[in-house]
DNA sequence: TCCGTTTGACCGGGG
DNA sequence: ACCCCGGTCAAACGG
């Protein structure tokens, strides 16, 4: 198994690097150390039983795009464990193999009597990957011997950044690790309270350090065992991976050895923004956004569906949707904090929890660019201070010819999304239909969820699974991208005062 | 010159 | 009729 190479590195150095502090930062986590790290919990965890499982993305992501899921669920012995956590991608284009936006964690839940079997999703940006972790949990019911398994909310702290996801998702699997290993589970019906209780904006912050220290332990232990020539860990794994320390956990093995499996061995696993290889930060950095966690319970504190006056906003199509899709969510989950001085001279500083700031010569995207991932072309036409608002609102129009959707999007002083709305259908497919942002993401799923027929759907799978894009997603092996991507969003912070 | 952004003025609905 | 406010226009600006 050949891991793709990303840019122009040395092939050999690619190949053997499984690890990396490359993999953590600057701030998305990408699928090789959530697998990681979830393959570190399993050790540590996973007790004198198989009752827990911790599954690298990969496999969820197979579950949910292969035609033939149980070929690839069925050695995971599933109905068996009492605990099963499985991180969610929302990469929506199977066939768009760097696609992706967001994770989560859903847990198939076993462990409580009272509620019976449940799906229980973690999500720290709700509801945005809900449809995914529906989707999934669709894919899974006919593989269980309840097939009406429901799906439910659990409680996740509230991610303020667009880029903690992927470390929520592991302090979250660590939480419920914890509460599953010690006496708290025989207290505790479930595990939402050893949740609230350990993750939190500290706990987050903290554990980006943890997983660099876990990284260079594992290194220093992996160039050890490679200097002094041990062959005792050697597994039915490829070598590229053998040679670390990854293998040492008995969970790693199974993963590996499931990589070796003829399906499941070159899959690319979830898929990520394509600019991550630009990315060469050895440190971690700090999250200055993130000063706090709420709670979050409920989609609606998250999410606010709303459609448009239709006075002053007359929906263009003659259809029923005047359904406009108007979406409001927070965080983009790809803006990063920036020094707006640095920016004008073409820089961005980035600032590391380690090492403190640190300049990165960067292409300046301007806000027209850097909101435009959604696939369409946008052009500004106002900005205003609104009264219920505290963030200047930007007022945009699409750009093709005679296509009536405008947007409004709101934006924090540090640039971040405070809030998009869309109003109007466009009429007029996507300029770059490759690129399908979170943002339509969600749209689509208002959409999809009201109709009701999003979780037995599997869009665009069957094209994808023989589409160019996915056969080299399967020749490519295990890769490294983040989990994120396009980190060049850079917002024009130059509020208007008025 | 082109094109996108900025920003003050203007419009119109609603109270 | 007046005022407030959100949305839009369009000239100026700048890369």
């Amino acid at each position: 198994m050949r891991p793709r190479r990303r840019g122009g590195g040395d092939e050999e150095e690619e190949e053997e690097r499984v690890l990396s502090h490359g993999d953590v930062g600057p701030h998305f986590l990408n699928d090789r150390i959530i697998a990681f790290y979830l393959a570190h919990l399993q050790s540590q965890f996973h007790g004198d039983g198989d009752d827990l499982l911790l599954l690298p993305p990969s496999i969820p992501y197979l579950l949910a795009n292969l035609p033939d899921p149980a070929s690839v669920a069925e050695p995971l012995r599933l109905p068996s464990r009492r605990l099963v956590l499985l991180p969610v991608n929302d990469n929506p284009d199977v066939s768009h193999a760097e696609g992706g936006t967001h994770w989560t964690l859903l847990l198939l839940d076993n462990t409580n009597p009272v509620s019976g079997p449940r799906f229980v999703h973690h999500d720290s940006l709700p509801p945005t990957n809900l449809p995914s972790a529906r989707r999934l949990a669709a894919v899974l019911r006919p593989l269980l011997p309840n097939r009406t398994i429901p799906l439910v909310e659990g409680p996740t702290p509230r991610q303020t950044n667009g880029y903690d996801c992927g470390v929520f998702v592991l302090a979250v699997a660590r939480a419920i690790c914890h509460w599953w290993t010690t006496a708290s589970h025989q207290l505790e019906p479930d595990w939402f309270e050893a949740v609230k209780r350990e993750v939190n904006a500290d706990s987050v912050k903290a554990m980006r350090t943890q997983l660099l220290h876990l990284i260079d332990t594992l290194i220093q232990a992996n160039n050890n065992t490679t200097n002094n020539q041990h062959t005792s860990t050697q597994l039915p794994c490829s070598p590229s991976i053998a040679s670390t320390s990854l293998c040492m956990s008995q969970h790693t093995r199974l993963w590996c050895h499931m990589q070796s499996h003829k399906k499941v061995a070159a899959v690319k696993p979830v898929a990520s923004r394509p600019s991550s290889r630009l990315r060469t930060f050895s440190m971690l950095p700090e999250d200055s956004t993130a000063t706090d966690s709420p709670w979050v319970t409920s989609q609606e504190e998250a999410i606010i569906l709303r459609r448009p006056k239709a006075t002053r906003f007359t929906p263009p199509m003659s259809n029923s949707s005047t359904d406009v899709a108007a979406t409001r969510f927070e965080d983009s989950g790809t803006h990063r904090t920036y020094d707006k001085k640095k920016a004008d001279e073409g820089q961005v500083a980035c600032r590391d929890n380690l090492t403190g700031p640190q300049s990165v010569r960067k292409p300046i995207i301007s806000v027209k660019n850097s909101l435009s991932y959604d696939g369409y072309n946008w052009r500004k036409y106002g900005q205003k201070q609104v009264k219920r608002s505290k963030f200047p609102r930007s007022y945009y129009k699409c750009t093709y010819p005679a296509c009536p959707v405008k947007r409004k999007v709101e934006t924090t002083l540090d640039g971040q999304i405070a809030e998009i709305v869309y109003n109007g259908e466009h009429n007029h497919p996507k300029p770059h239909p490759a690129k399908k942002s979170t943002l339509s993401s969600i749209v689509e799923t208002v959409d999809a969820t009201n109709d009701g027929g999003l979780e037995t759907r599997l869009e665009g799978c069957d094209q994808a699974i023989g589409s160019d894009a996915v056969v080299e997603a399967f020749k490519g092996g295990f890769n490294c991208l983040d989990g994120f991507g396009n980190g060049n969003e850079i917002s024009d912070c130059k509020k208007r005062t008025k």
